[in-house]
DNA sequence: TTGTCAACTGTCAGTGGCTGACACTAGCCT
DNA sequence: AGGCTAGTGTCAGCCACTGACAGTTGACAA
């Protein structure tokens, strides 16, 4: 090579540079022949020979195929908890974590575009929904960022988590919600921001009515 | 064979004795060894070559390694599902579901032994918690079997799925208590049927007040 | 500029889950 | 007794994934 004299990376040299870029482009091809060829349909070696690159070296970057599909999802999930770190501590934990939902989606294209066009992310998502082996994992992800919100809600209301089963308890009911209303997007025909948010509040609305016992009210 | 003039099968021939006995030996001893040695560490073709055929026969009883661990887990699950069927229609939705799981754990013993002694089950139920890609694959069947249930909760509330949430949003809040306790359980040291049975009913207390968003009361 | 070191990559060989094809064996039924 | 067919073993092969080793290429100091 003989320009690039000046390498512009944005933190560290050269190597740096060329790792992200890498990476950058296993990602966005990988989501793209998920979504339109399908994730089982799609080998990794077709991921890798499309980035001109071995194998082996695609398993260097991602622990394995699924970890490709989790790496968007992960950046959305994390910027639900931030958005529920920020709500004041006056708020009981329940609207606490239903404003934390509505004002993350209400920010997640300027969080999430740098990683990946925010409607590869939705399709993505819909491949999630629809293909069972991704499924699983999404779930077993879940559980795990349930218990690590449990444990904030339990320090927001300054309880122990092992001591008292309302934080846990709170946060089960809660993402089952959220998850019946995911479930249901994916399913549907509007593949947007807005309709995702408008289904999750509608359906935490009707948590506390599902609760009581008499339906005939 | 010498012996064995007269097969005496409860339905049918010696051809299906023969698969039954096969297919009842490689559950056994696939979740004998899964429960000893672990999942993982355990291949498909110690499992066959335990029982004395070949790795293709196993794959033609079971649909895959996971297959096996389920087996008696769907006998629970639906041992379940029948209790809630047998609940009085005046009964509540919250209360059915509530009294469906602490009867079925009272009659689970019969139901469950002829397939599997019910230790194994326990045991078996504790490598699924703790290995990561069965849990996935639980969670996943936990949600198939609870969009079942939600069905359930419509008929005898004599209401329309699609239209009404409250089904889905009372069966997820439910279930993901549920899974809460079981999740305690098996990192507890109990491992009884009594155990999951107590830690259950007295999650399901708490859902009521963890709901309400003063929990200073 | 050059040389050394360390990071990154490709190649290769191998394991384990899983599948299709085909030939063989053994219950079943007439 | 003999034909039919369900069930089995063998074999060859795909795909995800891993360890080992050797080659290459940035980084950094002399």
């Amino acid at each position: 090579m003989t320009v690039e004299q000046r390498p512009i990376a944005s933190a560290g040299g050269l190597r740096e540079l060329k790792k992200q870029r890498t990476r950058d482009a296993l990602l966005r091809v990988a989501l793209e022949l998920f979504t339109t060829k399908g994730y089982e349909q799609t080998t990794v070696d077709e991921i890798a020979d499309a980035v001109d690159v071995s194998q082996r070296t695609f398993f260097r970057y991602f622990a394995n195929k699924e970890a490709v599909v989790f790496a968007a999802q992960d950046t959305v999930e994390w910027h639900f908890v931030d958005a529920l770190r920020e709500r004041p501590s006056a708020e009981g934990p329940f609207t606490a974590m239903r404003r934390a939902v509505l004002s993350a989606w209400d920010t997640i294209e300027e969080r999430l575009s740098p990683v990946v066009p925010v409607t590869l992310y939705m399709r993505t998502y819909q491949v999630i929904e629809s293909t069972p082996a991704l499924l699983a994992v999404h779930l077993r992800r879940s559980a795990e960022l349930e218990e690590h919100i449990a444990r904030l809600i339990a320090e927001r209301e300054g309880l122990d988590i092992d001591a008292d089963p309302r934080p846990r308890v709170a946060v089960a009911a809660f993402t089952g919600v959220m998850r019946v209303a995911g479930g249901l997007w994916g399913q549907g025909e509007d593949p947007s921001v807005a309709a995702i948010r408008e289904l999750t509040a509608g359906y935490l609305d009707h948590l506390g009515p599902a609760l009581a016992d008499d339906w005939r009210a």
